[in-house]
DNA sequence: CTTTTATTTTAGATTTGTCTAAAAATAATT
DNA sequence: AATTATTTTTAGACAAATCTAAAATAAAAG
């Protein structure tokens, strides 16, 4: 069976909306893709019919098994295109999002595979996120936020909480990317904002909001 | 402006079918986009209050400035994913068409461009035809129908009529592609047959279907 | 120069994904 | 437990792209 890009898009986002919660609202949804609740109950029970999840009205929404594996083949696809954009042409991390987000939609199985390939099937992309495999299977990074990492504990950034432009024009100002090393040497309580120390740099302090969109591996 | 998948494939379509004809006509453009010549004109009105072309009601149409940018634009994008597809990834020439109908119509400006660069600014694609760079320019081919080639003429293959399957992995079999150097040793008038020689091989007859799509470049 | 045939357009209906406004169900508060 | 507030669903409408069937125009034939 094949599915529109309104669908795999409805797909995409109850998956990443039901990693923390269980069961997905409808609220959320119509926020998250920037429609509205009514738009998306239609829309769930087309899904319902096409059987990629369970759905009970007034009870919110859950992937099913079949549901799960379109999902990860479109992060699987949105990941390795982001990996593409900046590893082979040379996009900066901050500007590959928009366009992996149409690139993910190109049906072509053989097309995935042959770019995975040709990539020498890379484990993460570009902001930290794992790379399913082609049946799904991805590392689970056992990542902390940097809002928890104890002070004097040096870690490298694996991955960020979002994909916003913003936000990575912020990490690219303050020099801090995936695989860099850091500790925390203070937190303040005042507001909670926390001065790390990069190898080789001065030590800085940054916001609460920025620590919270960092995740670290303790190394 | 931006324009939809079914919108960028009208104005595809017509911009082939016009090349030799000026004009083109409703049912011309149904039978190539398989859909019926009712839902032609509904869409070539559409198009005209985009200002894409100049379309009178019973006089067919043709594209304008604008449309034949956005042509070319299309085209652009179609053979360099293509030529993509074949040099970087490793699939036959045969098997990339329908994946570069799905790609082309990616809107990012700037991937267009990293890609053009990323292989080196290509002139032709897989097929023989020729790219139009960033400003719609490209290289007119003077090739000729090898069912017009002169007996005993060294010739180049340049290009093929059709992206069929059918055609393509028939080439294949036959070890045809683009650059192949052949001469013709006899034409056949009960069928319209053509004896053809390829270096180093035996020469072979093919049938006039085959000839006419084949073009060559006399060397 | 009519009549026949082929092409093209209109009119009205359908599907997909969306919306607004109102009704129904659930959750929160007093 | 009753009332209020929030969330969710239904009902009906709309835009995009398509279709069928019928009407209008143009081209071809006699």
């Amino acid at each position: 069976m094949s599915f529109s890009v309104t669908e795999e898009n409805y797909i995409k986002a109850i998956y990443h909306l039901q990693q923390e919660d269980g069961n997905v609202s409808t609220n959320e949804l119509a926020a998250m893709l920037h429609t509205k609740p009514a738009s998306v109950t239609d829309m769930l029970k087309k899904l319902k019919v096409k059987k990629l999840l369970s759905y009970e009205r007034y009870k919110g929404v859950r992937l099913n098994s079949e549901g799960k594996k379109l999902a990860l083949a479109i992060v699987r696809k949105h990941r390795l295109w982001e990996y593409f954009l900046v590893d082979t042409l040379q996009f900066g991390w901050d500007e590959v999002h928009e366009v992996a987000e149409e690139l993910e939609h190109i049906s072509s199985k053989k097309l995935v595979e042959k770019l995975d390939a040709f990539l020498g099937h890379p484990k993460f992309d570009p902001h930290g996120d794992p790379i399913p495999d082609s049946h799904g299977k991805m590392i689970v990074q056992q990542h902390v936020n940097l809002i928890d990492l104890p002070i004097n504990k040096m870690a490298e950034v694996t991955g960020v909480g979002s994909q916003s432009t913003e936000l990575l024009e912020l990490l690219k100002h303050k020099h801090i990317g995936i695989a860099t090393k850091l500790e925390v040497k203070r937190k303040f309580n005042f507001d909670h904002s926390i001065e790390i120390k990069i190898k080789n740099q001065n030590s800085f302090t940054i916001s609460q909001q920025l620590a919270q969109a960092l995740f670290v591996k303790p190394v």
